[in-house]
DNA sequence: CAAACTTATGAACAGTTGTTCATTTGTACA
DNA sequence: TGTACAAATGAACAACTGTTCATAAGTTTG
């Protein structure tokens, strides 16, 4: 980015919020990883292969979405045993997801 | 994508309601972009030059932006002499960009 | 027609993303 | 200790994105 947008645009959305939206919708925008958010929307945590099971994605690439997700604030992650469980830290994403799912197809 | 997600997951969305919700948050997920989305929802129409003057992006940048957003189906637009007029053709874009801002403060 | 203006287009390029594969690290338990 | 299992990591690579720059194409008006 290199031309900075006006500071404030006619609607109630400050440039701050419009990057935060924009970085959420980013590191949600996959397939792969609503279908994760929504998983721990519904259960609070699961092991990288309950998820993997669920979702049919196979070790590696999921580590590598659960990693990025939780580097950037939006999973936490547990060791317990063998196993790690993930679970939803920025709630918000939840909301985000659900929201749009529900304000798009009517 | 080479591994195809479970039919259905836990919550109420189905793998092609998840899609196309990826679908909008990438071709959304954009601070310039949002900001498009945020002036057509209040203008109905605008030019290339008004847009952008409005958010201080540069003529040739922003036209790929638009010719994006429309190739995606998300603006339409309409020549008028010399200008070219964009305006908001999925609305259900608005929707959601409300919707986030709403639900991600609170 | 030419000049001025508005927008689109295409090449080029750096940076990011999604994916695969092979390897490594951590843990449990025989 | 060694074997087996769970998950992370890193290299490699193709595909896509955002951006810039230069140029073209469409429109208006003198």
């Amino acid at each position: 980015m290199t031309a900075t947008p006006a500071a404030t645009v006619d609607m109630g959305l400050s440039v701050e919020k419009m990057e935060k939206v924009a970085f959420i919708l980013k590191t949600t925008a996959h397939p792969t990883r609503i279908a994760i958010v929504q998983l721990l929307a519904a259960q609070e945590s699961l092991s990288v292969s309950d998820i993997s099971e669920k979702l049919n994605v196979e070790q590696s690439l999921l580590s590598h979405h659960l990693s990025g997700m939780k580097l950037k604030g939006i999973l936490s992650s547990t060791r317990e045993g063998k196993n790690i469980y993930y679970a939803l830290k920025m709630r918000e994403v939840i909301d985000v997801i659900q929201c749009l799912a529900a304000c798009m197809f009517l």
